[in-house]
DNA sequence: ATATAAATGATAATACTTTTCATTTAGAGC
DNA sequence: GCTCTAAATGAAAAGTATTATCATTTATAT
């Protein structure tokens, strides 16, 4: 189950920033979206219903929701990023070379390693990026 | 163990590139390092002593590098990529969001998880990336 | 030595991201 | 509701990263 654009509005004010109608904008277009967007892709998507926000914008209100957790950033190397809505708990990205396509997965945790690392380097981990990349069904099967 | 400028050298002959100053210029400033250099401070050192070569030409002999694996590209957020030379096997990565500093880690390995994920999606696996970022034990003392 | 496909560097184009700053505005306090 | 203020916005520019184009040069096979 995915976050509700409720509850990230609300996580918003939480977190003492205001809730403007671009955020609010910004909130319901990754809400609405089952796909990862990059930036300008969400911009333009925005832009449909309020055309006078800017891609700045966009970028502004991208940054504070991936710091709330509240959105997903996506590298897909190169420098591609792309956004979704967050779904509750951890997830991970198998990302098609070949079309783009975007699987998220779960049901693999890292806290072991975490631990490990912690011992061995010191580092206290903050966060932590696992994607796959590979040829998704249908990119296999059309040659 | 790290692969030498003798092995880069020969791997490129091997897959059919030429074997042009340049190159050899950025294998020796690559393998020469022990830190993930981005392209341009790449570009910086190889400039050193050959003041000739273009930024161009590092980011076509990357590509070339990364592809045979004789680099290993690294993407710590945002759109900042660096590389350094392949350790033989298979390694990953901690960075500190602080400081920058990076520590490749080995014995980590994901396998049975991407024999899970070819099962349950049908995607065919090429590649991976698993970074973890966190605060060094330095820029933890210094406050 | 010659031929040729590959590689290079200069340049420009494109894409992405961040900074600056004058103006507007959300929300707190009355 | 009205006032105030810090926060947010949009326009513009700057900065950075990356890729494309093309005339020239060059590594290597013959
Ligand atoms: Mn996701
Ligand atoms: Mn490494
Ligand atoms: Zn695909
Ligand atoms: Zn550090």
């Amino acid at each position: 189950m995915r976050l509700t654009k409720r509850k990230m509005a609300a996580a918003l004010r939480e977190h003492g920033y205001k809730l403007t109608p671009q955020r609010r904008a910004v909130i319901t277009a990754i809400a609405s979206s089952p796909d990862h967007l990059t930036p300008t892709a969400l911009h333009r998507k925005v832009q449909q219903d309020h055309p006078t926000i800017g891609l700045v914008t966009i970028y502004r209100t991208l940054e504070i929701l991936v710091k709330l957790e509240l959105t997903c950033e996506l590298h897909a190397g190169g420098s591609c990023r792309s956004y979704t809505i967050a779904a509750p708990g951890l997830h991970h990205h198998l990302i098609c070379s070949d079309c783009g396509e975007v699987i998220d997965f779960s049901g693999y945790y890292l806290a072991e390693l975490e631990q490990r690392l912690y011992r061995e380097t010191g580092f206290e981990i903050e966060g932590h990026l696992l994607e796959f990349i590979g040829r998704c069904q249908n990119c296999r099967q059309n040659v």
